[in-house]
RNA sequence: CGGGGUGUAGCGCAGUUUGGUAGCGCACGUGGUUUGGGACCAUGGGGCCGGGGGUUCGAAUCCCUCCACCCCGACCA
C-alpha cells in the first residue's frame, strides 16, 4: 500500500478523551475512532490487526476441532425468558423492539442462541462432542465503558460452546479449548497468565480467565511464584496466619469509645492490631438484612458472600444508615453481633470462630465490647471464607505466600453443566435410548479486547510496537526524500519485489519531510523499517527494527534475507502468493 | 447509579472570576524557500462558544434545564 493514497488520520496531540496508552496510541496511530461512548469504529490499519488477531484464533480452534458458523447479533426476546436471563442479565442488555412491538436484544453472549439452534438437530450421543465457535461482534451495555476497547459496549468477540454427553466429555472438550487457547495468546505474544474464575451468573462449576499482565488491567489476580496457583480476587481462597488463638477467655466488658467508628480509628484508640476486632458489615439482600462478621484486618469479599447465599450480585446491596439505625439502635460505625434490636441473619467469617477475646460495636452509640467470644456471647452461620485474599495470604497449594498483579481478561472458559440445556430442554438420546441433558461449556476470547492489551504489553514513548505476527503490515519503505529520482525508484522497486515475495508492504511516498514519516512509523509501530535515502543512487538502504534502535546500511539484496531471517526468527513464514 | 470534572474551528487549548465585535498552537488552501527525526516566511479559509429557555440595551461569560463526554467508585460472561 502507498501511503500517499492511504487513509490514516495519525494525531500528533493526544486525544483529550483517552487515558491509557493503548486507547491513546490506537487513536492516534489512525487505527480507531470513536463513534459514542464504548462504541468504535477501526480504520484500515486497524482494521487490518483485528483480521490477523481473527485469523490466529480462527485457524486454533479450527486445529481444536471446533467448527465455525456466524449467527445473528439480534435474538429474540422469548429465547432470553426460557433461560431467566432477559431479566437477570439486567440493564447490560441492549434492548430494542421491531415495528410490531416485539421484543429483541443485541446479542450480549450466545448460549442460548446455539443450544436452541443444535437440540432439535443433535439427537444422539453418536453426535457428540460437538463444539462450535462463532467471531462476531457483542454488545452490551456497559455501566461505565472505559479505557477504549478495554471496556467497550460494542465489541468483537469469538465464542465458542461445546456439547458433550457427560461431564467425562466437557472436561476433555475444556482441557481441549484450554490448550487451544494457550496457543493463541502465545501466537499473539500475549504475556499472559491463566486463572481460576468466579462463574458468576454463567452459572456452572469451574471456569478459568487468561489474564493479559497488565497494570492498567481491571482485574486482580492473586498468584503464586513457587507453584502455577493463580486465582482471581473474587476467587482466590483464603488463608493466613492468626495470632490470639491460644489465649483464655475473659469477661465481657463495655467500653465507651466516643466518635470512634472505624477499625483504623478503633486500634488507635485501644492501642492494638486490627486483627483484634471483629468488622461487622450489613447488607440488604432483596429485603432481608444480613450482618457479615469478618476480622478486622481483614475486607469481607462480597463475591463469596453472595456464593453462599445464592444470590445475584446485583441482590446484594450495602444497608443505608437508616437500615443500620433500625436494626441496631445506634449511629453507623458502632455494629456488632450482639444486642440486634432485630432478628437478623449473622454470618460469620470462618476465622472468627477461633479468635479469643476480641472487639465488637456495642450496637450502641458511642460503645464497643470487648473480650467477646464466639459461641459464649452469640452464634451465626458460619462460612469457611468470606475474605478478599491479599499479598502475603498463603498459596493453598504450596503453602508459599502469594502476590497480587493486575491483568486484562482476554478469554475465559467455562464448564457450564446442564444449566441452559434444562432450562432450554436441549437432549440427546444416549446409548440406552434415554434422554439426557447436554452437558455445555462456553469459550470466549475477546478480539478487540485483545489488540487493546498487545498494545498495552507493546508500546515505548515513541508509540505502538507490533509484534510481527499482528501488525497491519510488515516492513514499512520510507523515502526520505520524493524529490530525488533515485529514492522514488529504488524505494518503488523494493516495494514492488517485497509485495511479489507475499511480504506487506507499506510506502511511504508522501510528501512530507523525513522527520515526520519517521514519527509516523514509529507511532503506527511497523515492525520492520527500511529507510531509502542518500545512498539510494549506490542500492543502499538503512534497515532498523521498531523494536531496538539498532540502525544498519545494507544492499537491497541483502535487505531480502534480513525480512526472511525476522520472520524466522518469529517462527513465521512468508505467504508466497 | 452515586461523587467529581469538561463541552469554544478537524485536533489540543485560552477566554468565563469582573457581560461589551471569538482567540492561540497544530492541521488545512495558495505562493515561495527548505528537505535524514513532527521546517520557515507570506497569505487565506474555517465557529449556532453542546442544545433549549431565561436575565440584560447587550451573554461563550450570569441563572434554570436538558444532553454528551471523561475520571473515581459501584457494577461486569
Amino acid at each position: 500500500m502507498k501511503m500517499s493514497k492511504l487513509y490514516l488520520p495519525t494525531l500528533r496531540e493526544v486525544p483529550a478523551e483517552a487515558e491509557i496508552p493503548s486507547h491513546q496510541l490506537l487513536v492516534r496511530a489512525g487505527m480507531m475512532r470513536k463513534l459514542v461512548s464504548g462504541v468504535y469504529s477501526y480504520l484500515p490499519l486497524g482494521h487490518r490487526v483485528i483480521r490477523k488477531i481473527e485469523q490466529i484464533v480462527r485457524e486454533e480452534m479450527d486445529r481444536a476441532g471446533s467448527q465455525e458458523l456466524l449467527m445473528s447479533a439480534i435474538q429474540p426476546k422469548e429465547l432470553w425468558e426460557a433461560s431467566n436471563r432477559w431479566d437477570n442479565f439486567g440493564p447490560e442488555m441492549f434492548k430494542l423492539c421491531d415495528r410490531n412491538e416485539r421484543e429483541f436484544c443485541l446479542g450480549p453472549t450466545h448460549e442460548e442462541y446455539f443450544t436452541n439452534l443444535i437440540k432439535d438437530e443433535v439427537r444422539s450421543y453418536k453426535q457428540l462432542p460437538l463444539n462450535l465457535y462463532q467471531i462476531q461482534t457483542k454488545y452490551r451495555d456497559e455501566k461505565r465503558p472505559r479505557f477504549g476497547l478495554i471496556r467497550s459496549r460494542e465489541f468483537i468477540m469469538k465464542d465458542a460452546y461445546s456439547y458433550d454427553k457427560d461431564l467425562e466429555g466437557l472436561k476433555e472438550s475444556y482441557r481441549i479449548m484450554w490448550d487451544a487457547y494457550e496457543n493463541v495468546f502465545e501466537r499473539l505474544k500475549i504475556k499472559f497468565r491463566v486463572v481460576e474464575g468466579d462463574s458468576g451468573n454463567m452459572g456452572g462449576r469451574k471456569s478459568h480467565e487468561f489474564m493479559a499482565v497488565s497494570d492498567i488491567g481491571e482485574s486482580l489476580v492473586a498468584y503464586c511464584d513457587d507453584c502455577d496457583y493463580a486465582a482471581t480476587d473474587e476467587k482466590a481462597k483464603v488463608i493466613y496466619n492468626m495470632d490470639n488463638i491460644d489465649l483464655e477467655e475473659l469477661e465481657c466488658e463495655k467500653v465507651h469509645t466516643p466518635d470512634v467508628k472505624t477499625i483504623e480509628d478503633l486500634a488507635d484508640f485501644f492501642n492494638i492490631k486490627e486483627d483484634r476486632f471483629a468488622k461487622a458489615v450489613i447488607y440488604k439482600v432483596n429485603d432481608e438484612v444480613i450482618i457479615a462478621l469478618v476480622p478486622g484486618n481483614r475486607e469481607l469479599n462480597e463475591i463469596k458472600l453472595c456464593n453462599y447465599l445464592n444470590i445475584g450480585e446485583h441482590e446484594l446491596e450495602i444497608a443505608d444508615e437508616e437500615t443500620i439505625r433500625e436494626v441496631t439502635g445506634a449511629e453507623p460505625g458502632f455494629t456488632g453481633p450482639i444486642n440486634l434490636k432485630k432478628k437478623v441473619k449473622i454470618l460469620v467469617d470462618e476465622r472468627i470462630t477461633k479468635m479469643k477475646n476480641f472487639i465488637v460495636g456495642a450496637n450502641e452509640t458511642d460503645h464497643h465490647i470487648k473480650n467477646v467470644n464466639y459461641g459464649r456471647d452469640f452464634t451465626g452461620e458460619i462460612i469457611e471464607d468470606l475474605l478478599l485474599v491479599e499479598a502475603g495470604d498463603i498459596c493453598l497449594k504450596c503453602g508459599k505466600p502469594l502476590k497480587m498483579e493486575r491483568g486484562i481478561e482476554v478469554g475465559n472458559i467455562f464448564q457450564l453443566g446442564t444449566k441452559y440445556s434444562e432450562s432450554l430442554e436441549a437432549t440427546y438420546l444416549d446409548e440406552n435410548g434415554k434422554e439426557k441433558y447436554f452437558v455445555m461449556g462456553s469459550y470466549g476470547i475477546g478480539v478487540s479486547r485483545s489488540m487493546s492489551a498487545i498494545v498495552e504489553q507493546y508500546h515505548d514513548d515513541k508509540g505502538i510496537v507490533w509484534p510481527l505476527v499482528v501488525a497491519p503490515y510488515h516492513v514499512i519503505i520510507t523515502i526520505v526524500n520524493t524529490k530525488k529520482e533515485e529514492q522514488i525508484e529504488l524505494g518503488e522497486k523494493l516495494y514492488n519485489e517485497l509485495k511479489d515475495m507475499g511480504i506487506e508492504v507499506l510506502l511511504d511516498d508522501r510528501k512530507e519531510r523525513a522527520g515526520v514519516k519517521f514519527n509516523d512509523r514509529d507511532l503506527i509501530g511497523i515492525p520492520i523499517q527500511i529507510t531509502v535515502g542518500k545512498k539510494a543512487g549506490e542500492n543502499i538502504i538503512e534497515y532498523s527494527l521498531r523494536n531496538n534502535d539498532e540502525k544498519i546500511e545494507i544492499n537491497i539484496e541483502e535487505v531480502k534475507e534480513k525480512i526472511k531471517e525476522e520472520f524466522k526468527k518469529e517462527g513465521l513464514k512468508i505467504k508466497s502468493i
